[in-house]
DNA sequence: GACTACCTACCTATCGGTAGATAGATAGAG
DNA sequence: CTCTATCTATCTACCGATAGGTAGGTAGTC
């Protein structure tokens, strides 16, 4: 009764994994063999190239983000809110150390090296997310819901910035409770008066 | 008349370009003796292994970091000034494309993956680097010419993060103004009256 | 003569990727 | 219903290239 196709979920699911460890050089095709319980040779029936395995894991990825972004919108009115439940959303992946990364936030690290498939695909990530920002900041401030010092789309890169900064310095200190500690303030600076 | 141990410098000096653009997976003996213009063996002699030769650059940075660090303490007394002017060294080195990136903060991605040797040098750049930003916050609220939303430490944490992410940004956009654009605003946030 | 810096030549392990076989499911054609 | 052809997913076995690393030699220098 399983899903026919769900050996290359695996195989993606677990090249996700991998990469939020240690990003596109960070893995090999045997390191997901060994975990999915498959051969080498079988990865490359279903994705011929690691290009083409890490172009559709991006790809997945970006889709799913952008589902979440819509449900989001969905679900929660408040400009503010929206961008706490954003937040609470990787605090919770960090925490439980389910995805303790933004894998294009890695990747965005090793771009001067990734295949032009991948690249073109973290730079798409960082337009889209930096996009969302801005929408959101924009209808707060036209709600009188948040005050702003700079332009919202530079407001919006900068709160990306500080995301992804945080991450990291979870990731360096060893503490996920560093990305609340430095992302979950972020927010409260748009409500404060000026 | 050259230096004795230039050659050692040389393939630090190059591995450390090397490693800016994609990382410790990114790069390999072979692609630093085509630069430096030695053959694989003889890299081996100044460095018997890779994690030698990546924790001897990391060291040799954060000193570099270090004494930067004195330096801009000595030549410049207002907190203000110093913030300014550590944006500035970053935002010249990526402009101009000599360093377009913190190593420590490349690195810091893929910590799950590096030798201890290397990710303990990491976690204490991170630490030592935010340390030092808290003490310049700490002097300059009570100098006066700084106030603050939140502890000096969060304040600290939050900079670097966003300063982290910045040179994230400026990669994933393809365009080294980024990092001003998110970084300059950072500091003029700290003079406004709240 | 010891030391330094480099070399050639080589090692084993692993990389991403390919070739060709096999077993099982499916689907038409008679 | 059965025979045959095809497709899918997997396998074993292998490829050339490259990874990090070693052994041993050589030319020059203190």
């Amino acid at each position: 009764m399983s899903n026919p196709s769900s050996t290359a979920d695996n195989i993606l699911d677990c090249a996700q994994t991998l990469i939020v460890a240690g990003g596109y050089n960070g893995f090999s095709y045997a390191d997901i063999a060994d975990v999915v319980g498959i051969r080498k040779a079988s990865i490359h029936h279903h994705f011929p190239s690691k290009v083409d395995l890490v172009r559709t894991l991006v790809s997945r990825y970006r889709e799913e983000a952008e589902a979440g972004i819509v449900a989001l919108e969905r679900e929660i009115s408040d400009p503010v809110e929206q961008l706490r439940s954003y937040i609470g959303y990787w605090e919770k992946c960090i925490m439980d150390a389910s995805a303790p990364f933004c894998i294009c936030a890695l990747l965005a690290g090793e771009l001067p090296l990734l295949p032009d498939q991948v690249s073109m695909q973290v730079r798409a990530h960082f337009r889209s997310l930096a996009g969302w920002l801005t929408s959101v900041l924009e209808r707060g401030v036209a709600q009188g819901r948040i005050h702003l010092n700079a332009p919202a789309r530079v407001e919006a890169e900068t709160f990306m910035a500080t995301v992804h900064g945080a991450m990291l310095s979870a990731r360096a200190y060893g503490d996920p409770r560093m990305f609340a500690t430095i992302a979950t303030p972020l927010i409260e600076r748009y409500a404060a008066r000026h």
